[in-house]
DNA sequence: GCCAACGTTGGC
DNA sequence: GCCAACGTTGGC
């Protein structure tokens, strides 16, 4: 069992909506880092942090499970989409898409200021400079020392 | 809105 | 393959 982290642009897709609909498509991921991830990376049943990006108070705010494995993200074949890439080729598709499923929102909100500082993190992606993929790999120590503070 | 830190594109 | 120009991410 793996750990991750995704993030997520609460305009988009809050941990809001995530709880109302219990489950997602994880589409628009347009870098091939992340996608590769999601391709090679990802299993059945991982956690994964839900984080709120691009907002005002950035943080993980929920935790939800991986439970469908990559598969073509249908928005890279329709024009209407934000996601759209026309250079994609349906029988050779470009970007993918796993299904997560929600499981349930912290019980308050673990912030990046917060994460900046917690001691026993290692080497955390999340917070190396730099960073500004949508998929990212945790540890299993990372994980935990993370709930630990919930 | 600003801008640092990337990733991508395309001319050469 | 190099690299300048451009686009995107995302914290602040």
């Amino acid at each position: 069992m793996k750990h991750w982290l995704l993030k997520s642009e609460p305009d988009e897709c809050s941990i809001e909506q995530l709880a109302r609909v219990r489950r997602e498509p994880w589409t628009g991921v347009r870098n091939y880092q992340a996608r590769n991830y999601l391709r090679d990376g990802m299993q059945l049943g991982d956690e994964v942090f839900f984080y709120h990006s691009n907002c005002a108070t950035p943080g993980i705010v929920g935790l939800c499970t991986v439970v469908r494995l990559a598969y073509p993200d249908p928005t890279q074949f329709d024009p209407d989409s934000d996601y759209f890439d026309a250079a994609s080729r349906r029988d050779d598709p470009r970007w993918l898409c796993v299904d997560v499923a929600f499981a349930r929102r912290l019980r308050r909100t673990i912030t990046l200021q917060e994460l900046k500082t917690l001691d026993g993190l290692g080497d955390f992606a999340l917070t190396r400079r730099g960073n500004r993929l949508s998929v990212l790999p945790v540890t299993a120590a990372q994980w935990q020392r993370i709930l630990s503070v919930e």
